[in-house]
DNA sequence: AGAATTTAAGACAAAATAGTATTAAATATT
DNA sequence: AATATTTAATACTATTTTGTCTTAAATTCT
């Protein structure tokens, strides 16, 4: 459905979210660890994040990423067309038809069409503030992503 | 969304709904010339449909392929369930945390299963008699597909 | 029977994706 | 200033997916 670094992406960005704040830095080894994602890789998924502005990455000692907006403010929606393009997920033709357009539909175009705007919405609605309300116990979210 | 196996075994048959019948089998090569497919790899894909019991293929001379049920029998949701498997689209996590499931259900879990529930209805309901009656004129087929 | 045609099987090659390692640059702490 | 820590950049490796080719087996037609 969505690409290795699309879901690592996504997973860390829960787990920053949870664990640094404003002041505080996480250390991107450590979040690896947490997750059991290579470090190396994770290093490379998260340096994407913080080009598009999602996180804020600092060097050095105490250094680390932390988010670069509040919580409400990131959705799944915006991490998903970072890693996979918007196109994938939400707008190409399911089956991949070549001819397929507004022009000419496919058989699949327009109940994909409703679909795809359901996904849309949900992704939008999705932001970190509400990801980590509906994990009530911070504890969980450990058992959750790991 | 699809892979590409899935989505060119899609298209294939299709065009091979509309062109063959009981007794009169079409060419993979002819269908692979149709399509812009490479013969090779639609071989190789189409004996997955044969062998899965969607094709009746048929060896020699005036040989090829053809629908191994009725039109109507045969619906996307079997389709992609036999290049991809059921997991990938209709039944593991979107976001493929680790932990999530029925016990602790990750904060997509409900939202992505009425998601997943209308592709599944949407599939199933997609059988190829209904493709091929929404593609109106046969003409257009080609159009879509190549 | 022999020749031509067509799928089956499986080996092989290329490209894309996933994952690892190395070195450089920045920053905090002492 | 020196050292340790941490991300940045980039090269490299491995795996998976996609795509090609070759040979074998079956079938039709003459």
């Amino acid at each position: 459905m969505l690409s290795t670094p699309c879901e690592y992406g996504i997973r860390a960005l829960i787990f920053i979210a949870a664990k640094s704040n404003e002041e505080n830095y996480i250390s991107i080894n450590q979040v690896s660890e947490e997750l059991g994602i290579s470090k190396f890789y994770l290093t490379k998924i998260l340096q994407r994040l913080s080009d598009s502005g999602i996180l804020v990455s600092h060097k050095g000692p105490k250094g680390g990423v932390r988010l670069a907006k509040v919580p409400e403010d990131i959705n799944l929606y915006e991490v998903i067309e970072i890693f996979d393009g918007k196109d994938k997920l939400f707008d190409g033709c399911v089956m991949g038809l070549p001819g397929c357009g507004t022009r000419t539909p496919c058989p699949m175009h327009n109940d994909w069409a409703s679909i795809r705007e359901s996904m849309r919405i949900i992704f939008m609605r999705k932001n970190l503030k509400l990801i980590l309300s509906e994990v009530t116990y911070k504890s969980d979210i450990s058992e959750l992503l790991k």
